[in-house]
DNA sequence: TTGAAAGCGCTAACAA
DNA sequence: TTGTTAGCGCTTTCAA
């Protein structure tokens, strides 16, 4: 309500020594710094950044699309996000997609016209035309979290190395003997990169250890209780029906548990489980569930890094930064008996890290 | 990029024109809209909104503060909250206090700078003075989420029933028998107003049943599963184990899940268990959990509807809405084996709606 | 070191 | 029905 003007008038100088002063203009007499901050505080006044954005061109705002904030994990990264990029003077403008691919595009023009700075990018389907269209007509700095477009060649982008999580998971398995491993995850309403890469590093581990690929794979539209619940019965229900099961994060795994639980099969000595992300529940669970680990904290924090680099560094390069995934084995997975003693075998190549991924790329 | 003079210039009319060909002013000719129609479509033009909004002085913009989006069910009411603030065509930013109060009170001014329209407050501490005076100096429309402040007279606000869901979750296990009443909920960084309804409810049931408060309420800082499970641990170490245990929702859930099977003590036919929220969770429990519901996204929707008649309508005085809570009775409370059968007694008052609050009020 | 003036992109009042 | 003009609140030349 208080403009620039009334303060200037309040302080006896002219709206622009304001400024000066508030923005820490270097030639300012500490005569007028003072007469200023005086007014300022006795009328509250706080600049409107609206106002100072339209002129400045820069709106201080970053705008972030989601998938679907129910998602533990896509809330944890935006709690970050925020964090890091309020200590940076950036606010954050939220567009969720709910799971529709349509608003991911919308959310591109929405968030362009309130003249956001940057994009963080958590989108529901990041292999449609339209939206690399939309991003390509954004054209500003952009991070994409979890997500690889290959048609857009200046954006940043912040990965997890979920192939080689999913290699050692699955290799872990198959070394204790198991060769029907069920594997559920949602994936069809969520990123495509790392659904892909999971699959990938599933199939590479049978085919290190020179096995025909044993896996059923269940991909459930969206990541429920339900869904995780029904698809565990569905792996149970047949006719190979698996030794080890590996499924999502958080309600996944619960509506998996519950399923074991109904059918009374204990998890560790009946059969072995894993989950995908190592959410509070894996470590809480009685006996603790084997899981891989990612740092989404710093992923959050890098995805910001990157992003204040390309707003506020005029020269900096787009980058990719892949952070590691580490496999937490628990007894979930150690307690079981062997269940195919007799057809051990040891992995064909010696390096489990044969296809490692550097941890930085240009 | 493109700006309203391009468009102008390419459809050989003034900027003026294309502005209330946009708008849909009342008096254009079609052949102007037209042309207006196709510069604007040639050029992919989008109007800024943030010169629209300080033009009119409105920025189609809401700030939501939140204690802490890690919470699912804070996090589905901002999901609901931001669609449907968006088909209303606002924007949502977003500020997080993640649990500290004085980041409250921050995010009011930060908020209040970038010319929010309104403001859904979901805050962790709503009462500080501190506090009121930055929402009283906002001054614009304002939703309280499950928050009470009696101090701020123009707000709205949207409340859940939660002391009536505690007392008749709480009248329901005295029914069967119960005594000795297990409380835990993560109360202190969290909405002062839940709390100390719940904490009412419950007194008021053994109250009406005419005997001694005879639980133990155990507050945690946090809602997470690690404080769930130890506080589920302090209750059964005490010297007067409960019998029933009432839980908070999510992580606190599973927490106190957790040490009941890590003690091997089972949900129904050993232990009584009742949770606060109906999350996904407890219906796929087996047994299956008895638990309040509320409806959230209901809460959500109200919430908006609330802001929107008062940044729309002048003259809406702002108002209070109570939603109802409702008691979904299963498994986990009702196989239990009455434990002091040998003392039941009836509520004293008949009624258990005695202190049932109207549904809405000015 | 400070003030006056112009302008960011849009819209609304006024004039034609 | 349309064009011209002024101004939202701020910052940034330019001039003094």
């Amino acid at each position: 309500v208080t403009s620039i003007k009334e303060v200037a008038r309040r302080a006896g100088v002219a709206p622009s020594s304001v400024t000066r002063v508030l923005n820490g203009h270097p030639y300012v007499s500490a005569n007028m710094a003072e007469r200023v901050f005086q007014a300022v505080n006795e009328l509250g006044y706080r600049p409107d950044l609206v106002a100072a954005g339209l002129r400045r061109g820069t709106s201080k705002t970053v705008g972030v699309i989601i998938s679907d904030i129910i998602n533990p994990s896509i809330a944890q990264l935006v709690d970050v996000l925020e964090t890091s990029l309020r200590s940076a003077g950036y606010g954050v403008l939220l567009a969720s997609s709910h799971g529709d691919p349509k608003m991911d595009v919308e959310s591109v023009f929405l968030l362009r016209q309130r003249r956001i700075d940057g994009l963080v990018v958590m989108c529901v389907d990041e292999g449609t035309t339209e939206l690399h269209a939309a991003l390509t007509l954004w054209g500003g700095p952009t991070v994409l979290v979890d997500r690889q477009i290959d048609e857009l060649d200046d954006a940043s982008g912040v990965l997890s190395a979920h192939r080689q999580g999913s290699l050692r998971l699955a290799s872990h398995l198959l070394e204790l003997g198991h060769r029907q491993i069920g594997f559920v995850d949602g994936g069809l309403l969520g990123s495509r990169y790392v659904w892909r890469e999971r699959l990938a590093g599933l199939r590479q581990a049978y085919d290190d250890y020179d096995l025909p690929f044993g896996s059923m794979v269940i991909q459930t539209p969206r990541a429920t209780g339900e869904n995780g619940r029904r698809a565990t019965a569905e792996l149970l229900d047949s006719d190979a029906p698996p030794t080890a099961i590996v499924v999502g994060p958080n309600l996944m795994l619960s509506g998996a548990l519950v399923e074991l639980g109904r059918r009374q099969i204990n998890v560790g000595s009946d059969i072995a489980l894993a989950c995908l992300d190592d959410v509070p529940v894996a470590q809480l669970h009685q006996p603790p569930i084997t899981a891989l680990r990612r740092d989404i904290g710093e992923v959050a924090r890098t995805a910001a890094s990157l992003l204040l680099a390309q707003m506020t560094q005029e020269a900096t390069r787009p980058r990719t930064v892949v952070l590691p995934t580490e496999l937490h084995i628990r007894e979930s997975t150690t307690t079981f008996v062997r269940p195919t003693a007799n057809d051990r075998r040891t992995r064909k190549t010696p390096s489990r890290e044969a296809i490692a991924e550097g941890l930085t790329t240009g």
